[in-house]
DNA sequence: CTTTTATTATGTACTTTGTACACAACAAAC
DNA sequence: GTTTGTTGTGTACAAAGTACATAATAAAAG
């Protein structure tokens, strides 16, 4: 029933459950087949009501023309964590910038280069706060929805990071990392509704971000806007760390 | 500002921002640093109301008596999933088992054998169900309150997947996993006090899980306990998977 | 066989949270 | 100044969460 092993971390062992100590680590790792680990970041920005993605075209002749993601080999002795940090630093310049690892892709022949497995991380930026000054590859913020045909397996990755941001966004206040630093409650709803695609009743999603108590009135409004302008809000980050909710109750 | 890039998918580029393109894609795979990938699975059980991971003696000489997490290699042409499965199979023998990726660590010593990335797995199985069969580097259930010291940094490794537990068993029915078949109430609130370290109120508990409506009452009762037998309820996942509730609604 | 003990099973009162919906105040545009 | 669109504040009701009590049942003890 079981199958026989024949590669792996487990030597051959001795009939009553002992083992055969490995000393050489070094060898064993050295024969192990041969590939690449790379990021790729799923850069989301906010803009004119609309969720983006941050995208270049492929640098690759097998996918021209293609979008893909940012991304890079990790180095030598690199924390994936630091490799996708470099990645969001080299292509915006931005530094401190939420960014979480989202999951890994595996597909064997993912690259026409040969066996590269990626790790994929989401970020999240405001999208007026940081100009693009390069502009390498078309380095650009596509609008998510008009979004298909990308280079690798790269779609599949944006699809399984923006249902990563959905759900983060009702657990986390993270979203607001794609808005400025002061926000009307409107910006904030339509921000919600553009990620969660839904429609929300406005009383209600004030009544709900007031009773969490963490919101700052800066004692500002808005300017050039067409209409009436509401008042600013900054998010209370600090206060939100300290009162975060540690939730009990079954919820499915 | 922006650092020298050293290495990487991105060519040179010229100043209009067009792109050369690269065509030997695979000379560009082979230029990678030297790394290799492992899965390691947090197999977790269930067993007098404590509980469990499934580990061994690790087999390196480095971290002699050392538990460790039971883990392998990817094979030439193997999705990380699959390997994850491999392990599982080959390990106890079971298949079709709640198995999902929780995350990746690369920390640049984790391996004395070299570089080496790991893509952490959980997963879930009743401990009664499955007898260890094979007792190779004394594998067994070790509790994880008394569990530290390990190699790599597989105890790291265990505390991510045991957050990852405590938060996926409240959003999603995976926890009946650990459990038999047939379950009474108490057995599955004795499950959710264990992992999420509270003490929950038995009327309340029962209340919450009638109400969602998707415990079938199999007519059969408890046997062999020393107390008035409790009945039997089996979980309706089809049901489950029809109705699961879509929530929205902001959460934090 | 009766009593004690532990556990199952069910229900009620209250609080908090979520949802649907209405109207007055304000600023800009005509 | 009137119209128009948006902001800002409630209110009434429904649903869900929380605290708490008591009866029924089976095993164990006497």
């Amino acid at each position: 029933m079981l199958p026989m092993k024949k590669n792996g971390h487990k030597p051959e062992t001795v009939p009553e459950g002992k083992t055969i100590l490995i000393k050489d680590a070094k060898s064993l790792v050295d024969n192990y087949p041969k590939l690449a680990i790379t990021v790729d970041c799923v850069i989301f920005g906010f803009e004119e009501n609309e969720l983006k993605v941050l995208l270049i075209r492929s640098d690759l002749e097998a996918f021209r023309n293609k979008w893909t993601l940012l991304g890079d080999i990790i180095r030598d002795n690199e924390e994936l964590d630091d490799a996708a940090d470099r990645v969001l630093l080299e292509r915006t310049g931005m530094t401190d910038v939420f960014l979480e690892q989202v999951r890994s892709f595996s597909g064997p022949g993912r690259h026409p280069g040969g066996r590269v497995v990626t790790v994929a991380y989401a970020s999240l930026l405001d999208v007026g706060h940081h100009q693009l000054k390069i502009t390498d590859n078309e380095l650009h913020w596509h609008p998510l929805n008009s979004l298909k045909d990308m280079g690798f397996d790269h779609k599949q990755i944006v699809d399984a990071c923006y249902k990563w941001l959905q759900k983060m966004i009702q657990e986390h206040p993270m979203g607001l990392n794609l808005l400025p630093d002061k926000f009307s409650l409107r910006e904030l709803q339509n921000l919600y509704e553009a990620i969660l695609g839904v429609e929300l009743d406005r009383r209600n999603f004030r009544k709900k971000f007031f009773t969490m108590d963490f919101l700052i009135d800066t004692g500002e409004m808005e300017v050039d806007v067409p209409h009436r302008p509401g008042k600013l809000y900054k998010f209370n980050f600090k206060k939100y760390e300290r009162n975060k909710k540690k939730w009990f109750g079954i919820d499915f």
